[in-house]
DNA sequence: ATACTATGAACGAACGATCGTTCACTCTAG
DNA sequence: CTAGAGTGAACGATCGTTCGTTCATAGTAT
């Protein structure tokens, strides 16, 4: 077979085995509930041989942390589009409602803050993803005052990380009911509850 | 001494040396990370004799999930006072985003939502404080429909929990942002977004 | 082509620490 | 005398991590 390249991709391939066996792992059992034994198990490789991949487990949980940014990308996208900020707005409550409302989203999040309250290192990471999609959700609402469609904040970066505090926590309001029935009437109501809060 | 009440009152006191100590535990380094030994140490009582006051660890933080029950009732009876809807949830807001402020309160409220995912027993406990502050919410939401001083909610409930969402993720906010000079615009700012969300 | 060496992924036993819990015991108040 | 609060050693399990080893492969000198 040809070069080096090859080598390489087959070691992130196995690196992203061991991602996801260890995602899948704490998302049952929780981080601290979770063992090396039981990630290395669930990757179909040798307690030992995740240590060549990773320095130690929260280097794994780091690793989930970082990929995690990943997702917020298409969001970031949909908030760029500042032709119509009202349209926007509630596509993107639409979409990340959808998002936060899967029950994996959730436990990892939970999971994420949970550990941050207590690692700093974890935190930091947690808080990149939060800033960069508090900050585009914050300059959509500042075009949509300037053309006049929403009404003048006194906080736009406040009210931002609301509707933001709002979409994260329909998701595991929905979990912890674990009701299924609810799901749409809630985005329904969310819609509601936000757009009564940015009009004019 | 007198009679046997004496000897139980003096069980509860250490009973809530025991929860006092697991408290500050958990809130330091996380229920997981908090061994029985340090809750022992930290009460200044031995490692068996904790155990002839709880059958175990989770029977500690089940005890404090339980107490704090105790916490609510005074904002439940703030919101039991319906002859002014808007001013008495203006003041319910204040008063609760206050309680929510405190950084030992959220990191609580983490780490018992983080244990509830994985752990229904927690997860029963900590829904009974929640269904209690929402349903009374609902009811003065209802009030204020009624004589109509807020708009006809189409979901008063869902309205309802997402004003506690609101509630409790600004602690959180404030928290991992750790910046001091924030807390009172922020409450200024959801005072705003509720008013707006809720007004005709 | 053939032998030798170097590399590093893969392995699982083993380490020391710590976990939650139990137990045999002492001490003390009623 | 007795009930039970209080003690700390000890238990078996599990924790995250380290270690010595094997083995397949790549490179190189012959």
């Amino acid at each position: 077979m040809n070069a080096p390249e090859d080598k390489t991709a087959a070691l992130q391939k196995r690196k992203m085995r061991i991602v996801d066996a260890a995602l899948t792992c704490f998302l049952e059992n929780g981080y601290h509930q979770t063992g090396v034994r039981d990630i290395a198990r669930k990757a179909g490789i040798s307690l030992g041989n995740l240590y060549n991949h990773f320095p130690g487990k929260e280097a794994v949980l780091a690793e989930i942390a970082a990929l995690d940014r990943q997702e917020t990308q298409p969001f970031l996208d949909l908030l760029a589009d500042h032709s119509q900020p009202e349209k926007t707005l509630k596509r993107f409550v639409s979409a990340y409602a959808d998002y936060s409302a899967q029950p994996e989203n959730v436990v990892l999040t939970t999971e994420l803050v949970g550990e941050s309250v207590h690692n700093p290192e974890i935190a930091a990471l947690f808080s990149e993803n939060w800033t960069s999609l508090v900050d585009a959700l914050k300059n959509l609402l500042k075009a949509g005052m300037a053309d006049g469609c929403f009404r003048a904040f006194s906080d736009p970066d406040e009210t931002a990380e609301m509707i933001m505090d709002l979409l994260e926590s329909l998701g595991l309001r929905l979990l912890l009911a674990d009701g299924e029935k609810k799901k749409s009437a809630a985005i329904d109501a969310l819609q509601d509850f936000i757009g009564h809060a940015t009009r004019k």
